[in-house]
DNA sequence: GTCTATACGATGATAGAC
DNA sequence: GTCTATCATCGTATAGAC
């Protein structure tokens, strides 16, 4: 079942090596030695270097999605639910470091139609996010205020997570995350 | 005299093109074409690509250390000179498009000792900013609170703007700051 | 599935005539 | 300073033996 190990590994050293050096410095050379392999024996786990490129853009957008659709169903009041994305944001950027920056960054380099497709897939989640924040705002539990400048700045906002937390283990994901809504959620609280 | 006319306008196109597709994406026979000139020709101007990409982020590293001395003799209080560090952002991320994305991503594609001079300047900086929140914190102005967290989730926040505000012209920069600082500022106010 | 060998294109950059 | 022509290098990807 599920996929071989070497195949496994290939995956997670492409994801590490994109996100290191941005997806057109990192090389099939390069991502060959790490994995251990000769370059051409990397292309019998995969078709090219962009089909990695996509399973990781895809697998992520699916982690938030999944995380959205909780949300959405959980029965909390709307100020709550934003901090639970807010939640959802750390949490991934915490334990799934490399695909953050791939998420946020690297889609660029996708082909079509897989470009088209994720940016629909995003802007799906901006919308959904935007509806929550306006619900706390009609609800008059959030203040008055753009929506878009308060999603945006909320999930640009979470990007250097993914560059930062690795270096400072000292500070634990419960504490970082309090920290973090103290400066953000408690900016757009009433 | 200055630059000549046409080592203005490879300048400017360079610019934009990093920005648009990337450092590593963008090609000298692309930039070429949009000058309108050789690719050979462009060489009579400068030395090498890298030589576009050197003086981009040091030339934005220039606008941010200029406008942090200016907050710094300023004699406002603290927090006050948050708000003006965050407008500075704003203004650069409104005025100077292209420059904030090289300056925040592509920044990496530096070699040595250029990416050493550039990481230090960075660094400079953002203690700079760390110790006008500091004294923030100390006077009693803004929340107590982990001053690197701010410092990050302020920074990161802004990067936003420049992909999104071109788009959107309907808003000008002055309503455009107010709400910004409305979801982040008083984040961080007492 | 892995190897050696190689194809083939795109890239940054240079030489030398005008 | 601009051109035409060309180079060397490195990129992704494939062919075919084992």
């Amino acid at each position: 079942m599920a996929v071989s190990p070497t195949k496994q590994k290939i995956f997670e050293e492409a994801a590490r090596l994109f996100q290191e050096k941005g997806y057109l410095a990192a090389s099939m050379r390069e991502l060959a030695q790490r994995v251990g392999l000769q370059v051409s024996s990397l292309y019998s786990h995969f078709g090219s270097k962009e089909e990695l490129l996509q399973k990781i853009c895809f697998d992520s957008a699916r982690a938030y999605l999944e995380g959205m659709k909780n949300v959405e169903e959980s029965s909390a009041k709307p100020s709550e639910k934003v901090r639970q994305l807010i939640s959802l944001h750390i949490r991934i950027a915490t334990t799934d470091v490399t695909s953050v920056t791939i998420f946020s960054d690297e889609w660029r380099h996708l082909s079509e139609p897989y470009l088209r497709e994720f940016l629909g897939i995003r802007k799906d989640y901006e919308k959904r996010f935007s509806k929550i924040l306006q619900q706390g705002i009609d609800a008059g539990e959030l203040k008055e205020m753009n929506v878009t400048v308060a999603l945006f700045t909320i999930l640009t906002s979470l990007r250097w997570l993914h560059r930062w937390y690795p270096e400072k283990r000292g500070i634990s994901v419960k504490s970082l995350e309090s920290e973090i809504l103290r400066v953000l959620f408690d900016g757009i609280k009433k």
